[in-house]
DNA sequence: CATGAATGAGTTTTCATTCAT
DNA sequence: TATGAATGAAAACTCATTCAT
């Protein structure tokens, strides 16, 4: 059991984790937060130095979390059958924990999720614009490729069309705005072919009705 | 040619632009604008009704650039050889526009790909904390896997490992923070064995050495 | 003639030493300074970084005002009858300058000598009783000297108190708070005859009517 | 021997001392006091009404000690030969306890004579460099006075320095700040008058080498 | 069209003070 | 008496936006 001032913080994170899921970090104000855990303003500045650092407990009290959720002693998948199946368990294990961290808290999932996080509705709306028609791209090619006869009708478009959006936005932040690979042009070609097999395989074109 | 008012927008848009990159939406100023385009700050007032209309106005350029970009009639792909190979140059296209719209200009790919765009550089350093988590677990778990020989030892890493991870995070955004598809318990067990799916094809899993 | 930037900064340091004049640094707020001027808080911050910032500019034009009003060409006074003379004249136009200085404008006044500066009226009258307790002994002992005949009883005790009060204040606050000397305690000893001498001097004792 | 509340109440005292002496009133917090003192802050509250109270306990107090330590019975200095010799023992007993008065304590004589007391450090600064101005000033005609010979090059310049300093700006709170006194133009040159010639007693000038 | 001084509502943050334990 | 968590009024400061020139 947490003792007064520990119970006070954690009260405090847990309302600042709806302001900020509902409006981002930018557009919620300390007094929404206040307003929310129903005391005074100066309380939260006697258990986080300002904003930002409320913020910031926030996100590292998530790391520990999902740390938690996921880790699991590899030991235990170990000695039971052959090592491919408890590869694949080992696998399944963490997807399966990493989407349950997700699903089980709509404010976390929106905090570390929103991918444009902190914008405001008007402006959150018009960045969706921009995936929306990546998506919708993505979603009309693979419609074609069933057309074709190239694509199993059975697949599932929405699944598959987030799985290659996701894919394709973190290769290109990861290659371009982090850039902690140097590439050079020739790198874009395989980095494009590399890609492409990725999305076949996932669409398991060219294997229709495979299974 | 553009006129001197448009060529005033284009210079406010591209300025914009540069400030964006470099502190997001919230963290830049109209008046850091207004010194990088070397104008007064009423100046941007002439061409935008205010600041959010600005950023709006430049993610709206942003979607017709892309469209621009990776539009291609399906005419030219087609009647020459068969199918299969004009999918898969049509696909290649798509992947290798998406990929050089970002990488031909930096700002546009910080402020579209920095996906807690907006937020100052303390706190983007601590949600990449929980992001470089997730991705060490990844890397960690397929360096495993080579270990034990269940995927290919010339494996890109760096390649697999934010593939996965950008389709683990979309997928749990669209369907746990977007929630346009409703889904019930059971959805999830499907969900992560789709997933892993996926994940087993991107990896190559169990079939190693195979190529 | 300023133009209109200057006037507005040369107006809001003149407001500004009206506040710090009636209620010292910690006590005038902003606000208090924006009604004087009758112009928008936000307008300060236009011309100072801060509050701090705008205090000390103020002190720094007292210091160029001051040294305009003081400084003079040596050479006015020389060439003009005997050294001692315009040694005296010189000497002279110096304390005549400084008081006319202080003298000329109240504010500027209270700002500079008010010794405990921005302590509030309750507190500001405390230390007065301090101060108030040291001028009385000095007084009457100006006056036993007097009944006893070793002070002339034609002297002004308000400003001989004054004097000899304001310089072992300060010889004091010199030795002990700045301590830019180092002293040991046999200085101590020479410390208090050397004032004993001044203050004799002041008070012209053991030679009254002497003039 | 002091009971435990009064023991309690002494303690913040000496602690208040330090807190103050440091940063003078404004920028002590309550908190620093409980801190150095090392009990809560509610304590404090129990014996000070507050802040202010205990400032203007810590003043009073000082009022007390230095008339205890000033104070001297009169009959101490009489009937001990003539009374121009206990005139003077007296004037230095004075002199001496005053001084030794602010020696002997450190925090006490930052209290009381930090003529700007009670504001930060960079606007104590600025303030400085007004009476440093003044002092410069003032010492820099001492030794124009020495190179010409109308002061003895015996003088000890820091003090003289001093005493005048302290005695103009004294006199100058007093007649133009305090204006305890009315005065008409016609006694600024009486004033002047008066000054010139205390400073002139001070300097001993035109009767250099004369002792 | 362009300017940039002026605005003031809105935020964060501070800190003396209270009061239930 | 002593505590220290909680308070909230009050202050500094910011910055998008306006508008007279």
């Amino acid at each position: 059991m947490l003792k007064k001032g520990e119970q006070t913080k954690e009260h405090i994170l847990i309302c600042a984790e709806k302001a900020f899921s509902r409006k981002g970090y930018y557009e919620s104000q300390v007094s929404d937060i206040s307003k929310l855990a129903q005391i005074a303003k100066g309380t939260i500045y006697q258990y986080f130095r300002n904003k930002e650092s409320l913020y910031i407990s926030l996100i590292e009290k998530y790391v520990v979390e999902w740390e938690n959720k996921v880790a699991l002693n590899l030991n235990d998948f170990m000695g039971q059958g052959i090592s491919q199946d408890y590869a694949r368990a080992y696998l399944r294990h963490r997807i399966a924990k990493t989407m349950a961290f997700f699903a089980e808290n709509q404010d976390r999932a929106n905090i570390i999720l929103r991918m444009s996080s902190g914008l405001n509705d008007v402006i959150e709306h018009v960045v969706r614009i921009f995936e929306d028609s990546v998506m919708k791209a993505i979603v009309d090619d693979i419609k074609i490729g069933q057309q074709f006869g190239h694509i199993s009708s059975s697949l599932n478009i929405d699944f598959a069309g987030n799985v290659i959006l996701g894919g394709v936005l973190r290769i290109s932040y990861f290659y371009f705005v982090l850039k902690k690979q140097n590439y050079n042009i020739h790198d874009m070609d395989s980095l494009t072919d590399e890609m492409v097999k990725v999305i076949e395989n996932t669409l398991n074109m060219y294997q229709p009705e495979k299974n």
